[in-house]
DNA sequence: CCGTCAAGGATTTTCGAAACTATTGCCTTC
DNA sequence: GAAGGCAATAGTTTCGAAAATCCTTGACGG
């Protein structure tokens, strides 16, 4: 049987998808109350694929739980963003470490082609609907994937992918917000440059700031917002 | 329902203790399948609780999913060991640092006591039953946690527990395999004593060995077993 | 003899209703 | 008018069985 990329998705799996888009693209608002009925509305499924959804997403730090009260969306706050980043900074910092040391020319190649990718949407990103925004979401999540997918750990790596979940989270709320015009393109082009030339210091020091830079407007959002 | 003070434990909650109780004390065998009629009865519940609690348990490492084919318990390897082992290292390190940086008097009124009752258990231990051993466990767990509680990071505080969580499995995995008499009190004692004192270079070489020393240990006799 | 395919059994996944808990609003009592 | 208890309601949690999927077995054809 050739069964590659053949991936049974249960409803389950489906509902989590469509109900962490949901808080991802504001149709769920953080510390907004979550009913099974409308979940079971929002997911075209029953009340078992919610519930297991609701669950790790809860584990993931997306949702919180209060026994016999029901779940709501995780609310959001400044001090959580500023946790999520400083603990992002440093374990994705240790990650493209390690990468840089590990990884072979299979890597580099692969960042380089995440990083193309990438820089194709960029140019045309601004004047597109949200539709092709979904795209570089992706690729741009994939581009960060691929700078420390040779870091030779599963854990940091899940922990990694983890938070960078939650801080997309937090960066999607204030989309539209660009008070200050970043070139991104170019931070992420450095990024890349100092990583294939396997200086650590300056990749993990660029990184870091790329991080905080998107911190900090965020935070500005979150502070007249919430 | 079990009620137990003024929180309210769902069979789910209940059923995640046992099988996660059932792993740590080898009832349940790394990489053994786990089928839904077992951990029913197991647990003494339905379906909705068991599955509740592997999908907890596989958001946090202790089992694994294929999709349509069933959980199965989290195998266990050298490999992964070290995985958790480095990260434990890398983390705890990082949060014991901030706590020495932020704990304030009650903070370490608190761990004192914390080592305390953790010593009051040690003397005793050798020559007890397992259910003693239960409560040394908890103890030992208390006092690492209180180690680190003034950390300030959510987040980080989260992975921890996580990490020490998968790390203990494996040390209660090699329980009775002692070849290396260690004298774990002294260790304790003096990452305590160098906690107190604030002298963070010292007190959190001292954790990264006692961490190392542990998986020395058990990677022994994982070596034998699997 | 080897590989393919189909039927049957075993197991997971999903459903809808029942059981249970928390909250709300009303009524009584002080 | 306020406080406390009681009933009704809204919501979550749990159950047992139906549906869907995977795995095994054995027959058939090349």
């Amino acid at each position: 049987m050739i069964a590659i990329g053949d991936v049974t998705r249960t409803l389950a799996d489906e509902a989590y998808s469509r109900i962490r888009d949901a808080m991802h693209s504001g149709r769920l608002q953080p510390g907004q109350k979550l009913r099974f009925s409308e979940l079971q509305e929002l997911t075209d499924t029953s009340v078992t694929p919610v519930r297991e959804a609701l669950t790790r997403l809860t584990a993931e730090g997306f949702t919180e739980l209060e026994g016999h009260r029901g779940y709501r969306v995780a609310p959001v706050s400044s001090q959580d963003l500023w946790d999520i980043l400083r603990n992002r900074q440093r374990l994705e910092s240790e990650a493209l470490r390690l990468s840089i040391q590990h990884g072979d020319e299979n890597w580099e190649a692969q960042l380089i082609s995440a990083h193309h990718l990438l820089t194709r949407m960029d140019r045309e990103r601004a004047d597109l609907p949200t539709a092709a925004d979904e795209q570089w979401e992706k690729r741009h999540a994939a581009f960060h994937e691929a700078l420390i997918a040779a870091c030779q750990s599963k854990v940091l790596l899940g922990f990694c992918n983890q938070l960078s979940a939650r801080a997309n989270r937090y960066r999607r709320l204030s989309v539209g917000v660009d008070d200050v015009p970043r070139d991104v393109r170019s931070e992420h082009r450095n990024i890349l440059e100092a990583t294939i030339r396997r200086d650590a210091e300056t990749a993990t020091d660029l990184l870091q700031e790329h991080f905080e830079r998107t911190a900090r407007m965020v935070d500005e959002l979150l502070r007249h917002k919430w």
